[in-house]
RNA sequence: GGACCUGUGGUGCAGCCUGGAGUGCAUGCCGGCCUGUCAAGCCGGAGGUCGCGGGUUCAAAUCCCGUCAGGUCCGCCA
């Protein structure tokens, strides 16, 4: 597919020219890249556009400089025998440049923008403007543009109509702390910045657009992280009258479509696992999928063990890594404290020695294990020799989360894993636990539907719950999450009744809602996918700070503008507020 | 709120552990030479609040304390 470019002051683009254009008079524009310079009547100077580069050649090169913006115009011939240059895919044809004009002059870069060189981030981010010049970030953005459109393109093809919802929102104190707005109008009422266009596409749903969706921009006013900004941006869904299965269906075909148009690789369908199988067997609600080594239940096997630290334990778990026999002793005992670290009480260790019909385990604990323990844990975690088995033993959960975290960063180290692997993870619990008050906490929000056949346990056991929502993962990252809404009052007031949401808390906090669930709401759910998140890992980047244009620091501060900055008194004034004396920090 | 890592000419590093003159490397910048280079090459030159403040010491880039900025993580992110 070819796009019209050509405009009075280009006719091409710098990193196009190839043989064909060969003998045709060209013009181009764009930024000196690199200047070589051989005498009084002989220099090349590299022309760079977001495509490329190509070399232009003059006789004498007069006042340029690097950076500069320049146009061009020659014609396109085949460079000479032998100075092809096959590194550049422009690289056997050169401009003979006749007319030449300085658009804009340049200063000496502040820091190298060149493929090669690693800058500082904070650097680079104060000067975003010349970083965005680099190769790098514009292959990022252009690929995130690459994903939206894909997205909003499966989106329209499946008939889901895009709706924008006010960024100017109303408190609804829940989940993520929310940005504020002063009202002006009316002195001492704020708005707030929505953390996620959650309740207003409900409300959609109410007015009968039965398929909505927003690639939309959600502002949380939480710390940042590697994978975290202040806002972001999501592919925000809705659908009437589907169920889970369908909602998935749809979120798959985006980011499938969307995966092979940014990486140009058909990718398989996403596997669906429940999420106490998750769990269980990668202990974590995100597994990576793209490796397996599975956690493996040791339990039984030593129930009636004299091993002392596997003894009388709620759950044994293990793990075994290939060719991890082979370690020193630094590097597994560095695998211990890890697992210390990360708040186990120790790891013990085995490693398979031997050959495949003589096999036994080397451990500190060798001794202790009997001849059935020692078969039982090489049946069960399928040892090789050679291999490292790693035992955690305690309570359930935080055993499996521990060799969860474990099996993630050695899984990175021993696969080095490549590719797509993407996994649906349902039938999430419907409570998390309880806070300090004795509340329940919900797992996705208050407005999630319980699984029908668990509805009679809300009240008797509402920790063994299971909701409709469900997480869309794609290598171990949580790409993003969604569930079927409660569109009945009824089940909502017994849901906020667990949640310890009084009639008149929910009134005040959610009326608008509640009100408008009265007038006939249709069943219906939805997802939201992170679209930071996705555009990262599709350009194998590790912080979503690389697929934006203008992203903030970890203290939440802009370094090209400044920003946050204090507000002049007059406008202070205007929206009728006054400071407290400055924090302590 | 907490833990850890980093901060040295414009840029990227080394030097710090084991204190002794701002010493070095690479790159960029300025000047000169150069007619086939391509991250051009060669010669010459300029360029420093060692993040900031305090302390120890005859002496601090180096050791100690504090602080600021950037990063990674925990908490937080329904």
């Amino acid at each position: 597919m070819s796009i019209q470019v050509s405009t009075s002051m280009r006719s091409n683009y710098c990193g196009q020219l190839n043989e064909s254009d060969i003998g045709r008079r060209v013009k181009l524009a764009g930024w000196v890249a690199a200047l070589r310079e051989h005498g009084e009547h002989l220099a090349f100077i590299d022309l760079r556009d977001h495509t490329g580069i190509v070399q232009c050649v003059v006789d004498g090169l007069g006042d340029i400089h690097p950076e500069y913006v320049l146009s061009v115009a020659g014609v396109v011939r085949e460079r000479p025998q032998g100075t092809e240059n096959d590194d550049l895919p422009t690289g056997r044809v050169e401009v003979a440049v006749t007319e030449l004009e300085v658009l804009s002059t340049a200063d000496p870069l502040p820091m190298p923008i060149d493929r090669r060189s690693e800058v500082d981030e904070a650097l680079r981010l104060k000067f975003r403007y010349l970083d965005l010049r680099k190769e790098r970030m514009q292959a990022n953005l252009r690929l995130r543009a690459k994903v939206n459109t894909a997205l909003r393109r499966t989106m329209e093809s499946h008939g889901f109509v895009e709706v924008e919802t006010p960024l100017l929102w109303t408190p609804t104190p829940e989940g993520a702390r929310e940005f504020a707005v002063p009202s002006r109008l009316q002195p001492g009422n704020f708005y707030v910045l929505p953390q996620s266009p959650q309740i207003a596409k409900q409300l959609l749903m109410v007015g009968g657009f039965d398929r909505y969706y927003q690639i939309a921009r959600c502002l949380r006013d939480e710390d940042l992280r590697a994978d975290r900004q202040f806002e972001f941006t999501q592919l925000d869904i809705e659908a009437s009258f589907a169920t889970q299965e369908e909602i998935h269906s749809v979120v798959s075909d985006a980011v499938l479509v969307a995966t092979a148009e940014a990486v140009d690789l058909d990718v398989d369908y996403p596997i669906k696992i429940s999420w106490t199988e998750a769990m269980d067997r990668y202990g974590t609600d995100k597994p990576d999928l793209r490796f397996d080594m599975p956690l493996v239940d040791l339990t039984s096997l030593f129930s009636s063990t004299t091993v002392n630290v596997l003894k009388e334990k709620e759950t044994v778990k293990a793990i075994c890594l290939p060719g991890g026999a082979d370690w020193s002793r630094s590097r597994i005992d560095a695998l211990v404290s890890r697992a210390v670290e990360l708040g186990s009480k120790g790891l013990l260790w085995m490693k398979a020695v031997g050959s495949p019909e003589g096999m036994r385990l080397d451990s500190p604990v060798s001794k202790a294990l009997s001849n059935s323990e020692m078969e039982g844990v090489i049946m069960l975690t399928k040892a090789q020799p050679g291999d490292l088995i790693a035992v955690i033993a305690g309570e359930y959960g935080s055993s499996c989360r521990i060799l969860g975290q474990l099996r993630s960063e050695l899984g990175k180290e021993l696969f080095a894993p490549t590719g797509y692997r993407y996994v649906w993870v349902v039938d999430f619990p419907m409570f998390e636990g309880y806070d300090e008050e004795g509340n329940l906490v919900p797992a996705h929000h208050p407005f999630t539907m319980p699984n029908p056949e668990d509805l009679d346990k809300l009240d008797s056991d509402p920790l063994a719950v299971r909701s409709q929502s469900y997480d869309l993962v794609l290598n171990g990252w949580e790409l993003g999450s969604g569930s079927i809404r409660i569109h009945r009052r009824d089940i909502q007031q017994r849901v906020f009744a667990a949640l310890g949401i009084s009639d008149q808390e929910a009134e005040a906090r959610f009326g608008f809602l509640l009100q408008a669930f009265r007038y006939g709401a249709p069943p219906h759910g939805g997802f939201a996918l992170g679209i930071d998140r996705f555009v990262a890992i599709l350009a194998g980047e590790e912080s979503i700070r690389e697929v934006i244009a203008f992203p903030k620091t970890q203290s939440g501060a802009d370094l090209m503008t400044g920003a946050p900055k204090p507000l002049s008194d007059r406008s202070l004034k205007e929206l009728n507020i006054s400071l407290l004396p400055p924090r302590k920090r």
